[in-house]
DNA sequence: CTGTTAGCGCTTTCAT
DNA sequence: ATGAAAGCGCTAACAG
């Protein structure tokens, strides 16, 4: 039923060596067996055995990719840079969801160490420091995606949020804008924090007084930003901002969501709304949505890259990836 | 630097069978064994090596899953369905995105016919009938999701689409609407061709004349939404039809936002719109979304349960699992 | 209940 | 350039 490297060996009238050759090194091999084993390759349907030359050569073809959170568009636009890039390795992705969950995030890590893969790609929740040193010592080279190592011990890929921060308030005071409401959450991730800090940076260096407050909230999707436009929309008209910036385009849509729905308020007249990630559905957004571009599918690309080189090199020292973020200008923030 | 089970064995001073007894059947197992061989598990920190279990208990902890195209939200869910089953039962899940590619879609199904997966979830494009009968050859089971297999060869997990398509006309007119298109394509795409069916059912059943036109796109993406809506607003008004029905969320939105740009049409008012899987973005639509949900993560989890009972018992026959559509009424469509 | 051992399919020396 | 053979780490069959 299944076919073995035996019965190529055998059909070819060559050893199995021989066949593995023509698999592994073809120009050790004469271009006739060559010819003959593909042949009978053809013939048979062969398919080789990743789990035995997994286990006698040591290498892995799977390379592990953990998310925080799928829900958010802009992971799959990373998930698809990285298995672009595996791909033309003949390499295949295992795929968890951490869905923002610590427990959730440690079995993958398990899981893909007990799969020996050949290394992993985070986009990390929390603190996992400990596992990817233990996943480490097993071997296993990490990636951090979407973060920036700060303290350089393994390699990353990732935007400058910092960097995309500031622009994004740069924006708004360009624009007019003096109180600025910033809204996103936990503020553990590095992501969130670091956006916020951009914000902050530019606005004391703005030269004129703005105002700068934070609407935290729980987590990163659609509904946190309904929740917090609520919040907003309940306070009396002048203690509201005259500008959003959201910690993601999902908090984005949902705070639009909440603000405009009944013509309570107009975007971008009485608030203008900047997101990040520029996801597909921002430009589909009810106003098309200003937002702050990471090139994900680039950053998806890097990561596997950075993972490969590093196991091919372990003496490689890590490497950290900063990709500059870019201003999308739509409707939203419109003077 | 590895810590292999005879390290284990060692340090608890039994045989390797007996740790690999402790790991795989530990009611075999003296309850003072098992004791010793999970302290010395713990302090070497052991992770077994699925290659090597692969390889000789011919038992692969792996399932692969490609889908049609991972840009629609929808198949997250599913895919979240599946890893949700799998991690469960200890298996990690290999992921492929064919994007509506036949090669792209072809080499992932090669790549995990190579790793010998436990069995493949394939949301499938085109006629892929002749990989899925080389990958059962090789051993390896096939459950079909979101698509019906018409011919019972496989199984399948999917949502009952002519319901669907027949929910959404069926509302449709019960609102008022006479004038309808179904915007969606390519038609070969079964989901597309039944939903479209089952509107057609429900016109013909309406007991009054009822238009149906086709509005064609060359796929599911926002994009082929917004292109379909400015070729319907570029007619004269009364040429229009009154309601849309989206094959999916994404063109929906699409449609959504060419229609309703600069206040050009008002959507319900003069244009319903109805879409297809209740993405979360559906609800977050500049006019929300009425749409026909699918329940995505429970496709998923039953896809895996059902190709890990078509691997335990290989003659059981193939079986088609269909779920009821809901119809999710919001403003776009609201009387 | 435990230990010994063959062998899963492949890659990789080492001879020839 | 090719073949023979060892052995990767594990499981399972068997003997004790």
């Amino acid at each position: 039923m299944v076919v073995r490297i035996r019965d190529v060996a055998q059909l070819a009238g060559v050893s199995v060596g021989t066949v593995s050759n023509v698999l592994n090194r073809p120009d050790e091999v004469s271009p006739e067996s060559v010819e003959r084993v593909s042949r009978a390759i053809d013939e048979l349907g062969y398919v080789r055995n990743d789990a035995a030359r997994q286990l006698r050569a040591g290498i892995s073809t799977t390379v592990g990719f953990v998310v925080l959170n799928s829900q958010n568009p802009f992971y799959n636009d990373v998930v698809r840079g990285a298995q672009d890039e595996a791909a033309a390795h003949g390499i295949a992705i295992l795929y968890g969801d951490a869905d923002e969950d610590f427990a959730r995030q440690k079995l993958y890590l398990d899981l893909f160490q007990q799969q020996q893969v050949r290394g992993v790609l985070l986009a990390p929740y929390g603190d996992v420091l400990a596992d990817l040193r233990r996943l480490r010592r097993s071997g296993i080279a990490t990636v951090l995606v979407d973060r920036f190592s700060a303290d350089s011990e393994f390699s990353s890929v990732s935007l400058d949020s910092v960097a995309g921060g500031r622009l994004a308030m740069e924006h708004l005071i360009e624009t007019g804008r003096r109180r600025v409401a910033f809204v996103g959450g936990p503020f553990q991730l590095r992501q969130v924090s670091d956006r916020l800090a951009g914000a902050r940076v530019a606005a004391e260096d703005a030269g004129m007084p703005i105002d700068l407050e934070v609407v935290p909230t729980e987590g990163m999707l659609l509904e946190d930003g309904l929740e917090a436009g609520e919040r907003i929309l309940a306070r009396p008209k002048r203690q509201r901002p005259d500008a959003l910036i959201a910690a993601n385009d999902l908090i984005a849509i949902g705070l639009m969501q909440a603000l405009t729905v009944d013509g309570r308020l107009l975007v971008p007249h009485e608030m203008a709304l900047i997101g990040f990630d520029d996801i597909p559905f921002a430009a589909a957004a009810a106003v098309p949505l200003t937002s702050i571009r990471q090139p994900g599918r680039q950053i998806g690309r890097t990561a596997l890259r950075t993972v490969l080189e590093e196991v091919e090199d372990p003496t490689s020292l890590p490497r950290q990836t900063v990709f500059p973020p870019e201003l999308v200008v739509r409707r939203s923030t419109a003077g």
